[in-house]
DNA sequence: TGTACATCAGTGAACGCGCGTTCACTGATGTAC
DNA sequence: TGTACATCAGTGAACGCGCGTTCACTGATGTAC
């Protein structure tokens, strides 16, 4: 019992230490940005000579990959979290609502947000571990629209394309072959992907200073006007106005 | 004569050796991405020591500068020249090869796309020179949708939105009061802009690997690709199938 | 419960590196008469 | 055309800084008998 306990106990100040570090790391994210990350700065800040650091984390790079995985998780936890509120047959409400999500998240952790979303860091190559993180999101959007399709409530508008396009579409989007509902047409796929990289195209838009002197800065007007844009995205991947009863 | 002849000679050769270090610059730019970006090392591989750039380059932020702009400029230069080579007229083509444009552009300049697309360099705010050649690229898009407007050939699907949206549109436009034409519906404003956004958002998450095992891999397949994105987006902005004749 | 040993966290010095920027200077090139 | 002077490009040393990573070490904490 003694052993189990004590390595407990040891074991827990090891992962509370961890979490101080990345912790603090993501604090440094904020004002130095992520080629300015430097681990003898957070070792600094926790009162540990720099050294202390490497038996908590092999290197920068590892640090750089924690950082990475817990800005995913954080992004995905806040719009699993708003979008699993909403009534599931809501199903453009799901879409608006997660869309919000991405958005608030990435307005309030703007360099988290963007060392997931921004330019890749020069020289680090991230690791198999941040893609199942990195996929929520995607599968959260990617889900309301397959719902939408069961529910038979997915119309686009446009409604189709020629049977040429949809061959080439199952051709480019072979990779995600696995993933889909069967029977799921191509278009509607490209549609949704569309509609998915227009949220994080506005988004990283907005948040990189491309909106300035475009759309009013005003945070509620541009939250707003984030709602039209979701819901006339939506409707590109045939969420239209929700059904009257 | 001889003083001004003289005094060209030394100008221009002041002229060259700063673009020189501006080209030397950009091919660090390509290996260090812009936070690694370094004085030093562009001396270096001019052979020149390193405080004899100060007789060019007040500082690093202004070769950062010169950078930014270099890269608008580019990109600018190279949109502009392939949407003058489509008929008038044929405002989708217009619109799907300037939207090809950028992306070409961005796959053969990666690192100059990141610094203008990408993550804002910490610690550095654009100064007003880089405004102008910022927006030559949303002025040719602006240009095709405003032209097909002027031939009554803007149409979208769905077509319109209610009084509200349109008084609300207003509002959070403003900023672009006085560049827009006279009598455009703010609903077509704004899927104008939402089409010049899903643009460059399509060419980030490409550019930036986000669809890396989403999308095919081959160069061609690819390209198709964005091809059929761009007409779809077109679609949204009100630039449907070209009219038959 | 007590003791010898093993494990582990944290220290402090060091290595070797690169950075932006300043400054007094040398020499070449251009200017004015 | 010739000469005194002014301008300018480029040099080399220095300042003061920060970085990632290694290594031999001290002491505290846990383990096994």
């Amino acid at each position: 019992m003694t052993q189990s306990v004590a390595r407990g106990v040891r074991e827990r100040a090891r992962a509370e230490i961890t979490r101080q570090i990345v912790e603090t790391a993501r604090a440094h994210l904020a004002t130095d940005g992520a080629a300015g990350l430097s681990l003898r700065a957070v070792a600094r800040d926790l009162g540990m000579v720099s050294s202390a650091v490497y038996r908590y984390m092999p290197s920068r790079d590892d640090l750089l990959t924690a950082l990475i995985v817990e800005a995913y998780r954080g992004l995905g936890d806040a719009v699993v979290a708003a979008e699993a509120a909403v009534p599931r047959e809501r199903h453009r409400d799901r879409w608006t609502t997660a869309s919000h999500a991405v958005r608030d998240w990435a307005l309030t952790h703007p360099h988290e947000y963007a060392l997931i979303y921004g330019s890749p860091v020069p020289g680090y190559a991230a690791p198999a571990d941040t893609v199942g993180p990195a996929t929520i999101v995607a599968g959260v959007l990617s889900q309301v629209l397959a719902d939408a399709w069961h529910a038979g409530q997915l119309r686009p508008d446009p409604p189709a394309a020629d049977g040429d396009d949809e061959a080439f579409l199952a051709r480019a989007l072979a990779p995600l072959e696995g993933f889909t509902v069967p029977e799921f047409p191509r278009e509607l796929l490209m549609r949704g992907l569309m509609a998915i990289t227009f949220v994080f195209g506005a988004v990283t838009f907005e948040l990189f200073g491309h909106r300035h002197n475009v759309v009013d800065a005003d945070p509620d007007v541009r939250r707003a006007y984030a709602e039209l844009e979701w819901r006339r995205i939506a409707a590109l991947a045939g969420l239209g106005e929700p059904p009257r009863r």
